[in-house]
Order: structure tokens, then C-alpha cells, then sequence
DNA sequence: GCGTGATTACTCGGATACAAGATGTCCGAGTTTGAGCGG
DNA sequence: CCGCTCAAACTCGGACATCTTGTATCCGAGTAATCACGC
């Protein structure tokens, strides 16, 4: 069980984008040479980080991905579960019947960890 | 990112163990029968069990699997560890490079659902 | 100079390939219990 | 009644088979900006 390095790509992606001036799109060759890795597998996590809304592509020359919306509200939990999913992270017995009680208790546990990421917003690592 | 069935099925059956008589060991095949998969598969995940030291088989007949130590030490984290090993949920940049923030955050939201997993005991489901 | 077409620099999406891990199954080997049998 | 042997009931471990998922690449298509060229 472990997270995607797909996770990790986007979350370094959209630092570098909320780093980065918000009047130019920022292409995906110049993402991709950032983390080291190549600029199609990079466009397909991208892909995801658009249908979520979180960021937006321009085609084109000059053309990119740009930051959409207030940055100030991007939260971890945001770009996770774009890339991720929604669906928790535990599967019981069949789905959600409500008598097991294992299935709660990794179900607060899991919140327990959703909510740090909920509170921590992108932007508090530039300082 | 999912938690593996077989982690499931570890805690499934570490609740049946604690509820159940600690006099006698109990056999993989009723283990097994209590939910509904084969016993070769069950004795592979309580393998892993046995090697983390929270319980113990017997071998030969009327032989099987038993609870070892107190149950009320027992708390989830031991269980997910046994079988999810006890590395993080996410792997960032090579390997702890410090300086990473996206990884901090990700490892001080992870230690919140720890913490949560590692408070709450399986003899809690009891009641 | 100005419009028009070609070129170029991009993103987008699908198809595909590859590797690793999760999920199960099968079988042979060792181990303990217990029954059966002969003395 | 005692002891020996043998069969049955187990676990253990390795070796497979299969399936899903993550990771990554390639290519064709569409799109927008820019350049070139002719009028």
C-alpha cells in the first residue's frame, strides 16, 4: 500500500505552478525537465489535474497549463484525491454496511489523515 | 493507493482469535470458512502474522493459530504492519532527503492516522 | 503593408508495452494426535 | 494393559498461475501563434 509516484509528480507540478507567474502558461517540457521524467507520461497526470478543475490547458504555442482559481485554497487533500481518487482507502466487507466495525474504525482513521491534508494548503510551503 | 484485502482479512481474523477460547489454537480451515476463502491463501496471510510475532501456530493435529501476549496490547497499527510492512505510505524524492516540505507534510499527516490506528486496540470492538 | 497559407510549437487522447504487486492455487514435507493391533 | 506402528489431521513453505494496477512510451490529431510570401 503505498501511495503513486503519480501523487508526488502532481504535487511537485502544482507547487512549481502556484510558484510560478500566473500570466503564462508554463509548458509541459520545462514541468517535465524539473522532476526528471518524461514530458508525455507528465501530461497524462496533468490530464487528471484538469478534469478535477484544478488547473487549466492552453493549446497551441505558447501554449501550457496555467493555475485556476485562488491558490490560497488548494489544499493537499485537493490535488491527492484528483489524481487518487475519492474512494476510501479501505475496502471491508462488500461495501459500506455499516455493522462492521473494523470498517469504522480505519474510517477515522483515514479521516484522521484527510483532515491534515484538507488543512494544509499548497501555497504555506512558499513561506 | 488501497489498503490490501489481505490486511482485511488479518484483522477479520484477529478479531475472531481474541473473541475466540485461548485454551485451544484454532485451525485455518474454520478461519478460513468465516470468510468465505480458501484456507491455503488465509495461512499464507497468517504466516506473516506469526513472523511479527502476534500469534503463534501449531502444528500436527487439532493444531492451528493462537493469539500470543496480552490482547489488550493489541492494536491495530500492529496488525497493518505485520502484513503492510512498516515502511511510509508515500516516497517522495529518492529517499528522506529533508528538505522536501511536500514530504513532511505527507509524513505528519500519515503519523496522524498512525496515532489514530496505533490508540484504538482490536478489544475495543468487543465492548 | 497586408492578407493568406504554411510551418512550428504546443496540448490531447487513445493504443500499447512493460513491470510489479496483489491474489490465489497446488503440492510436497514435516509434525502432532489418536486409533488400532499385537503381545 | 502396555507399547508399537500407522494413518489421519494439521501447519509450513516454495513454486507456480493469474489479474490488476502503476508506469511509461509512441503516434496521430487538433489548435493556436508565428513566419513567409505574394500581391
Amino acid at each position: 500500500m503505498k501511495y503513486s509516484k503519480a501523487t508526488n509528480y502532481a504535487l511537485h507540478t502544482m507547487a512549481f505552478l502556484i510558484a510560478a507567474a500566473p500570466d503564462r502558461p508554463v509548458g509541459v517540457q520545462q514541468l517535465a525537465d524539473k522532476q526528471g521524467l518524461s514530458p508525455t507520461y507528465l501530461s497524462k497526470i496533468l490530464t487528471k489535474l484538469v478534469k478535477a478543475g484544478l488547473i487549466e490547458s492552453a493549446s497551441g504555442a505558447n501554449g501550457g497549463y496555467r493555475l485556476r482559481g485562488k491558490k490560497e485554497d488548494l489544499s493537499f487533500l485537493d490535488v491527492i484525491h484528483a489524481i487518487e481518487g475519492t474512494t476510501s482507502i479501505f475496502e471491508c466487507c462488500g461495501s459500506g454496511n455499516p455493522e462492521c466495525q473494523i470498517h469504522q474504525v480505519m474510517l477515522t482513521a483515514e479521516d484522521a489523515m484527510e483532515q491534515h491534508l484538507r488543512n494544509t494548503k499548497l501555497v504555506d510551503l512558499m513561506k
